[in-house]
Order: C-alpha cells, then sequence, then structure tokens
DNA sequence: TCTTGAACCTCTAGTCGCTAGAGATTGTAT
DNA sequence: ATACAATCTCTAGCGACTAGAGGTTCAAGA
C-alpha cells in the first residue's frame, strides 16, 4: 500500500485536485511524500477518503463531514452527535423536497396552460412576470 | 415614479447589493442617475426586477431568466423556445426530486437502524464508512 | 543508462448568485 | 447648518470544487 495521487484517486472515485483540495482545508491528512515531493498514500487514507466521499454522496456539507469523522475516532463516545448531525441532514432533505414538489407543479402547470403560439399569448411568460398567477405559495428556492 | 434604489429593494423585495448586482451582469438596464450619481427608477425597472424575481423564486438560473426576458420582449415570436426552456427546467427539478428523495429514503434508515450506544455500534457511523451498507444507489447529491 | 512522456507539483483564478464590509459621498429632514 | 440615513464604488468572501499555467518527478522501454 503506497499510493500515488492518481491511484487513490482511482481507486476511490475523486478526482486529483479534489483530494489536494481535501488536504488543504484539513479534512484529508497530509500524506509522507516521496524524495521528490509527491504523495503516497496509505489504507488509512483509503478509508477516510472513502468515508468523505459516501459522506459527499449522501450530501453531507463539509463541515457536518469534519464533525462525523471526530466522532468516528471516538468509538467509547455516545453516538447521540452523529444521530444529531442526520437527523438535522434528513430535516433539510425534506424541506428541500416540499420545495422542489411545489416548484414541480408549478412548473408544470405553466406548461399544460401554455397554447403554444405567439409569447404575447404565453401562459409562461405571463405567469412569470406576475407570481399572482400562480398556484401555490412556492418559496424562494434556496 | 423615481424610485431609489431602496424604494425598489423594499416594493420587488430583492435586496439592494442583488440589484447592483443584476446592473453588473447585464440583468437589468442601468437607470438614470440623479447629479449626485444615485440610481433612480422607473416602472419598467420594477415590471423587469419583478420578472427576475419570481423566476429566480422558480429556481431559473440567471442564464435563462436572460433567454426569457429577450423572449418576453418579442411578443410576436413563437413561445416554443421558452416553454424549452421550462422543460428543460421541469426536467432537473424532477431530476432532483428523485435524487432527493432515495437520499431521504437512506437517511430514515440510518437513523432508524442507530441503536443509539457507543460510536463502536452505530449503524450511522458504519454505513458512512460502507457504501454496500446501503439500501440504494444513491448517485451523488448534485 | 538514457530518454521520453505521463503524472505529479504549486499557485492562481474561475464557477454561481449573491452577501458583507470599508470608506467616501449624497439626499433629506429638522 | 447639521445630522444621519441612504447611497456610492470597490474588493473580498461564501461552498465545494474545477481549470489552467508553468515547472518537476517518476517509471517504463530502448
Ligand atoms: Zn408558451
Ligand atoms: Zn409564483
Ligand atoms: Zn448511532
Ligand atoms: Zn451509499
Amino acid at each position: 500500500m503506497d499510493l500515488s495521487i492518481g491511484d487513490l484517486s482511482r481507486r476511490v472515485a475523486v478526482k486529483v485536485p479534489t483530494i489536494r483540495y481535501y488536504e488543504q482545508i484539513g479534512l484529508l491528512p497530509a500524506p509522507p511524500r516521496t524524495e521528490g515531493r509527491q504523495r503516497r498514500y496509505g489504507a488509512e487514507h483509503v478509508s477516510r477518503l472513502s468515508f468523505i466521499r459516501h459522506a459527499r454522496d449522501l450530501g453531507f456539507d463539509v463541515e457536518a463531514i469534519r464533525e462525523l469523522l471526530s466522532l468516528a475516532a471516538q468509538p467509547d463516545q455516545s453516538c447521540e452527535p452523529a444521530d444529531q448531525i442526520v437527523l438535522r441532514h434528513l430535516e433539510s432533505v425534506e424541506r428541500r423536497i416540499a420545495q422542489l414538489t411545489l416548484l414541480r407543479s408549478e412548473l408544470r402547470h405553466m406548461l399544460e396552460d401554455c397554447r403554444h403560439g405567439p409569447v404575447r399569448e404565453c401562459r409562461i411568460i405571463q405567469v412569470l412576470a406576475d407570481h399572482d398567477q400562480c398556484r401555490h405559495e412556492h418559496g424562494k428556492v434556496s
């Protein structure tokens, strides 16, 4: 186990510049270097980066991942803080789904109502110009 | 109708720096100025900014809004390009909902499976470390 | 051993859609 | 005249990368 950054990249499916970025922000520890200053990674880097990547895929932000990693390193502590992080994330995903569902409905209505004639008669343009013609109180999409 | 940037901001509910930003990127035309170089807006700015704000609330990106505005200014043309823009956006919203729905399910499972004991036994940490323990092929959340 | 060339290095800047601040000027009400 | 809120320009920062320039190192084949 003595992987170049390219090897690690292929193995974990994280791009090379992203790995360097994670090192820069202190998410992945700086590995040892060859005499020519090239990075060489070991098994612990593979598993840590896999964790990071999986958590990113699941939508956690870097701050949350930082906390999750530090919890994972303390196996005797209660896992409650980790649960809290996941719960918070779940709630934000649910809020997001609710917003997007309203949005989808609004967009579908716009497309259904459109008569596909000249812009002058286009419902899409009219609705965009006037939120009162919307069916829902879709909030801002954040 | 001769609104300061603050008046316009309150009327359309778009923050002052955002209005200046829209001017900078060419989304909102530069208004006339007072002798002391302060911006003064008219009715056409109110309606254009309302359009922009509504489209942003509906999740359209600036490029799409640019195209929609330029279409809106040509009332005799076919509205098909506008419909296309909305359709593209709808499809991306639908993809996003599908991803987030998978994600929600995964996060719920993680929370359900967790025994709330020490980190060593925490399913959340275990699943994060190993995607094979996931129920779904949740893709990357983009 | 030498030579090639892919992979690596650092550093800077760009993405998107704002948001925040500094420091100076203008408008308006008393 | 004075005070003070609002405005001005300019620059930098957010999150999570991504792209590129310009230079160096590694590893494989001749
Ligand atoms: Zn139409
Ligand atoms: Zn609306
Ligand atoms: Zn747990
Ligand atoms: Zn997974």
